[in-house]
DNA sequence: TGCTAAACGGAACACTGTCCCGTATCGTCG
DNA sequence: CGACGATACGGGACAGTGTTCCGTTTAGCA
């Protein structure tokens, strides 16, 4: 079992990176956590080494909830409607985090874990919904959800000089019209 | 007129940077690039300040020919056809270019400039093609060609992890049909 | 109460983009 | 052809950042 101290300092670390993050990006300043956390930086590498390691521990109630929600989207809806309702629901969660979007495609080692966590976790619950839309012939077969899942993602970063807030919303859905363009039924 | 030295200069230096961003995208190294040259740091930066400044002269001889090639494509094609052509012309070219969409959406104060100098020279050529499907009942109305090529370049920034060289490709391929679902005709 | 291992913090390091200033060179004019 | 002035150069200095090291502190237990 962990030391108490060392259970508060993750505590205060993953409490300060949300803030910091809101407020500056999830590339935010080291130095600025730690101290807002009250620690020193060391601190905070020895709890997570990786950038994506401080993320994860960030987001991961709203990442859970975001996969809940596809089986429960997915029994009030039809397919195709659940589906829907499922990639918006993704798409504002990614297009709220300033910065997250980039970060999952930058390349950087610091960030490279994050976009394995996002499919592991969300991969298989889009899946489903992709399958089950599939069957009812609502969409096209043959899309991949880890490759969708990255689409999206790649649509909720916004190009510079415009705030749109509806923007990646609108995208998504052109890009799901797509998916509706020639099905089968 | 410009000293004969400087001139030879800043030839150098956008050779320099063609190599250099090939080899580590358009981000790459400040002192790699200036020596590659074989000039100083203080060089580069007296004729090129920004370093949207630098990847617009290494690229505008392509970015030109991408903007020549739309009147030719429409007079060749379909307008439907011809946009989808053009739409992967210049998915090739920035999907080609590593780093560089991350770059146009990075927000980096470095890149600011670049966005607006692309959509200054490809958007009005966008914007005809996307009139003339629309006028066909090609496409539905109303999409914004701004919009369009940032959403394009989005598509272009591959996630990590995967080497599919035709996904941004067929991403785009998928958007266009989303344009078509629900058209006029 | 004292001991040990876990955990800490701030300084040190490495790397990068950016800027400054003394120096060298180009092009012109006498 | 030689000297001068403006233009341009180069390398070092600076500032900011992520990352690591190591001497010091503290929690938990006997």
């Amino acid at each position: 079992m962990p030391r108490a101290d060392a259970q508060r300092n993750v505590e205060a670390l993953v409490t300060a990176a949300k803030t910091e993050f809101a407020e500056h990006g999830v590339d935010a300043n080291v130095r600025a956590i730690a101290a807002r956390a009250g620690v020193g930086t060391a601190t905070l590498y020895r709890h997570f080494p990786q950038r994506s390691d401080l993320i994860a521990a960030v987001f991961r109630h709203e990442i859970d909830a975001c996969a809940a929600a596809a089986p429960a989207l997915s029994a009030d809806n039809e397919p195709d409607q659940a589906l829907e309702l499922w990639l918006q629901r993704y798409t504002e969660f990614v297009a709220t985090k300033h910065g997250l979007a980039v970060s999952l495609h930058s390349g950087d080692p610091a960030y490279s874990a994050l976009p394995a966590y996002f499919s592991e976790r969300l991969g298989p619950m889009l899946a489903d919904l992709l399958a089950a839309a599939e069957d009812a012939g609502a969409i096209r077969a043959g899309m991949d959800p880890i490759d969708l899942l990255g689409t999206v993602s790649n649509l909720c970063i916004p190009p510079p000089g415009t705030d749109d807030p509806g923007r990646a919303h609108r995208m998504v859905g052109l890009l799901l019209d797509g998916l509706r363009y020639r099905a089968t039924r």
